[in-house]
DNA sequence: CTAGTTGCAAAGAGTTTGCATGGCG
DNA sequence: CGCCATGCAAACTCTTTGCAACTAG
């Protein structure tokens, strides 16, 4: 969708997949490529165009009211369901095996069909249990 | 926690009740109180009491930027999963039987442990699939 | 009476947009 | 060069808050 490759989209890409499991608001975005003289309304712009494209993935955690962000591997997470720790941030990709069983359960027994790219599950991760 | 009980706060209850498998913005909920002339802010604040003592619950749909909220039996939602239409909006509770499994499988595989008050699993129910 | 609640309007946070300038191709 | 993207600041939307008036107990 954009047509010219600029230095602001650029950043802005190279800083997401550097965060690539985690889920990032909006000012801390744009504070952290401030650095770099990128303004408040490119981020936005790009984020919008990024989420557009299936690039980007915008997420709203329970009781805030800004928007997180978060880098999605197209491909990769096409078909995969997300599981976000809730202390830690990082965002998990749940294994196929496990997110079939699931999506198998819920049309069978429940008549429901999950849809994997706007669910999340939020919990704990093993590392934050210890 | 209420010391009182006002005509604005039991207005809010029984709309809310009346609703209760939808999840309905601020907005919402203040124009169609506000033909019993409760304001915005005693929404608002019935709101968030609402939340803190659990009785309602926030969530905030993808794409847009207003909280909304559900009303959620305490005792009967405490510990289910949910999952809400993307057509219809209803929100429907799993089966206990379903929500364990999951928990199970996804403890022992993948080492993480659901949130069920935190956690809404997004797709299309039965009806609208027709 | 006394303190919690309301209503209003103003303040805040987060996001979007209009318009002139700058930069990609 | 032409057109898209940027930067700035102002506009917008949703939510919160200060304060005086009101009302439940």
């Amino acid at each position: 969708m954009p047509k010219y490759a600029t230095r602001q989209r650029a950043a802005l890409l190279r800083f997401l997949a550097d965060h690539a499991d985690e889920s990032l608001s909006a000012s801390e975005i744009a504070q952290a490529l401030s650095q770099e003289n990128i303004s408040r309304s490119a981020v936005y712009r790009n984020l919008a165009e990024l989420e557009a494209e299936g690039k980007v993935c915008r997420v709203s955690q329970g009781g805030s009211r800004e928007a997180l962000y978060r880098f999605t591997d197209a491909e990769e997470c096409r078909e995969c369901l997300h599981m976000t720790c809730v202390r830690c941030g990082r965002t998990y990709h749940m294994a196929d095996l496990d997110a079939d069983n699931l999506v198998r359960a819920l049309i069978r027994n429940e008549g429901f069909r999950v849809d994997k790219a706007s669910t999340v599950l939020y919990g704990t991760c093993s590392a934050c249990r210890e």
